[in-house]
DNA sequence: GCACTATATGTCATATCCGACATATACTGG
DNA sequence: CCAGTATATGTCGGATATGACATATAGTGC
């Protein structure tokens, strides 16, 4: 078995790290889920400005409308790779994309 | 009659079915593809400030050093999820990540 | 009540992504 | 040269996300 690698991977060990530094991968993972939450308002909020439906926008993003509504119920099989297209698929610019980044707690 | 609907789409120059509808989407993949190149440089930047070499990334975010790589390279099997979580695990906070959402094309 | 439109929810086959592993390259200090 | 470290690339089985479809709910105009 491979045990040298496993000898340089301890050896490595979590650098950089006074105490605080020990972040949990969950706290990683909230961050990631706010920030979607985020970009799904924003999604929702630039679809309704340029007076688009749910099957409007899904037409221009290729997709359904059912995903589109998923996407703006933020349900979890949403990837943020698809809330961005849904973004910039309903006509938002990535000036406010930045700005809804912005507005995470 | 729902004639409010079409004007208002009109007005925001979203004609369905334009000539503009089929080159919207390559934009909108475009952009996706220079958030995500733009993202992909801030991991490593960030990585590198606070001197993880991959395998210890890969290791905060449970991941391995060739699936760090190949964010850090641009594979086109990497999500945005995984890069924006990469982003984290390096320590970049969201200030950051809007900071490199400035330097996008 | 009925037809129409918009949005939400559940399911499913398949497409895409993931971690892991092997391995390659390159750079470093004995 | 050799051993150690860092990064890159190819592959693969299993995990997750996707579009599509059916269907539900709710609002509007007739």
């Amino acid at each position: 078995m491979n045990t040298g690698k496993l000898k340089r991977l301890r050896a490595a060990g979590w650098k950089a790290g006074s105490a605080g530094e020990f972040l949990g991968l969950s706290d990683q993972e909230a961050a990631l889920v706010e920030l979607k939450l985020a970009l799904v308002a924003a999604v929702r909020e630039a679809r309704r400005k340029h007076g688009l439906s749910q099957t409007d926008l899904a037409q221009r993003m290729r997709s359904s409308q059912s995903r589109v509504a998923k996407i703006e119920t933020g349900d979890q099989s949403v990837s943020l790779d698809l809330i961005v297209r849904a973004l910039f698929a309903a006509g938002a610019t990535r000036l406010e994309l930045q700005r809804a980044l912005s507005t995470v707690a």
